[in-house]
DNA sequence: ATAAACCTTAGAGTGGACTTTAAGGCAAGA
DNA sequence: TCTTGCCTTAAAGTCCACTCTAAGGTTTAT
């Protein structure tokens, strides 16, 4: 799959992807004759895996290491794991204070009449 | 209330307060006579308000326009609730996403040993 | 009275995550 | 064969949201 088949079926910038792959967010992707990139299965799911990553929050230097750690292979997978479990905790507590922001945020759409007092305080009535 | 109190109470940096103030993500705040900031509740309220939204991962610029309708009066609130049910629709499907994303790693986490493949599809075993 | 610890502003600097540019190679259709 | 459109890299540029610096005024404690 070319670079621009997987920007479009994954809705990211090819930019994004090419820039992954540079800072080593992902690891490197499979190339063809010409030097084209043309994702294979593996390739895709670690995609997918940034994606995923990315939209829970976690920063790129984080998936750089983690990439890093995988790359030096099986001696690493309790490391890695312990990197995911940190990750999870905290994309856990992210998770928590945007729902109780969504909450409040709906509380005051759904008494936005009553609880809005117009800079009437500061301006005082007139 | 001074900034730095203010900075303490909510965890926040003094220097966003003042950036929120000075690119009008809030009002403007009360001042004493030396022409100290001094946070009155009203003030808080909405230091309260812009932190609930920048953790919902609202933008600045949202703010921005949420304020200058709110400082126009009373005559902007249909549209001011627009704006906020617009965030609240936004806001709710970061949500949803991050939750599936966080679902995803937890699997990944509690399945680790059985999908961690190891490089060994594109290194061969050695 | 004077030093330490606050506060002020304008403006410059930082960090993260892209995003664009420049200069060029490869590939498929007319 | 030529043109259109894809692909490549390295490096520079952009945007957002702060964060820091410089230069100076105020308040509080000794």
């Amino acid at each position: 799959m070319k670079i621009n088949e997987v920007s479009k079926k994954y809705h990211i910038a090819s930019d994004t992807l090419r820039y992954w792959e540079r800072v080593g967010a992902i690891p490197a992707v499979t190339r063809d004759s010409a030097g084209y990139r043309n994702y294979d299965n593996e390739d895709l799911d670690w995609v997918s895996f940034a994606m995923c990553m990315r939209d829970a929050g976690v920063s790129v230097e984080y998936l750089i290491d983690y990439i890093s750690l995988f790359k030096q292979g099986k001696q690493t997978v309790q490391a890695r794991k312990e990197l995911l479990n940190d990750q999870l905790e905290i994309v856990s507590a992210r998770l928590a204070k945007m729902q109780k922001s969504y909450n409040k945020l709906k509380y005051k759409v759904d008494h936005y009449e009553k609880i809005d007092k117009d800079y009437e305080g500061k301006m005082g009535k007139h």
